[in-house]
DNA sequence: TATAATTATTAAAATAGTTTATTTTCTGTC
DNA sequence: GACAGAAAATAAACTATTTTAATAATTATA
């Protein structure tokens, strides 16, 4: 069941005692989402911090021309928010859409900030949840300035060999910053090596 | 002097009382560093979480060719480190340098993980720092999948005014992610326009 | 102040990536 | 199992960026 998902992926981080797993459960309220459903939309106020226990979203921002750019992937047993609109209440530029059906725990910002002074643990938890997504980001930023498209796409399925089968090539592109007509290209090649 | 600087950055996220004051100042070291000196270099473990008081320094990699990318500019008044490298105690994979004559605060592992526990503040005020720095480098993932070099070039001139005019344009050109040559090119066309 | 060394600019040719348009393949649904 | 709609592949023409090489401008140092 997906309470015990989230309470053991938080558990390899800092084990939990008992009252403060209660503490944590009682302030996670699961959904279902549809595909395609929105968990949270443009312009709106990010209200929680999402846990996703089954299926996979895509954080994406849609530019001034309609373009959509994918941001992050997130999959099984990864958080998910927009930190900025989180923490600040302002509107988010971002939209996080369900990609397959999709079974989350979200916690509020109140519920948060109450956990935060309950025990440290919850500091040190998050503080350790964002570190390890900005390792990966910063990772990112690295491929992005210092390698070829191919180079990208190389990465990208060796980094996530089970997501990458299940996301379509459409969002890979968006994903790596080039056209899905030149992946195409790049996937021919590759075949032809 | 630089040791208040730091204490009123802090200060910003959230205030701290005279003894959580005395206990940060007692474990903060300053250090002088010329310039092209370096703080961490690659394949040594990154012992020190860094505040940079004066200067600026550039956090960077070199690929396997021997060509350098910038992956961030950190001015006065910010903080710098290599997360994984700093907590998982693993070698380095970049280097960070002052570029100007610099002074700088340190912290290191163990008396941060004492502060963070002798008061719940400091676990925030690093989760706070960590989610800044975040925000920003999520904004360049964007910029990147998303811009071309000459947007690129113009919104890291409208974000960074001051810093930029500081930086040598071949160090922006690799923190934009292309050839300086080409950085000639885009500036040349915007004195035109 | 002169000279060396680094940094910035320019230009031409080569490569990487985009655009537009068409065709093929895959997927879901009745 | 046939059909509609979405996703993937192909190709040609176009644009962005790199590479190489040479020159100009700036900065550091004897």
């Amino acid at each position: 069941m997906s309470l015990n998902q989230l309470l053991s992926s938080i558990g390899n981080i800092i084990p939990l005692n008992k009252s403060e797993k209660e503490e944590l459960s009682q302030r996670v309220v699961e959904r279902k989402i549809k595909r395609k459903q929105f968990i949270l939309q443009e312009s709106d106020i990010c209200k929680h911090y999402t846990f996703v226990a089954e299926g996979y979203c895509r954080k994406y921002k849609v530019d001034d021309k309609g373009t959509e750019h994918n941001l992050q992937f997130i999959a099984e047993n990864d958080w998910i928010t927009e930190i900025n609109s989180f923490y600040f209440e302002t509107p988010s530029r971002v939209f996080i859409e369900a990609m397959e059906p999709a079974v989350i725990l979200q916690i509020s910002k109140p519920d948060l900030i109450y956990l935060y002074s309950s025990s440290p643990k919850f500091n040190r938890i998050f503080r350790v949840i964002i570190e390890n997504r900005f390792a990966e980001l910063e990772e990112r930023v690295l491929h992005n300035i210092s390698s070829t498209a191919e180079e990208r796409y190389l990465a990208f399925i060796r980094t996530y060999p089970q997501l990458s089968s299940r996301i379509p090539n459409t969002q890979i592109a968006s994903y790596l910053g080039i056209t899905p007509e030149f992946l195409s290209k790049i996937r021919k090649n590759l075949k032809l090596v």
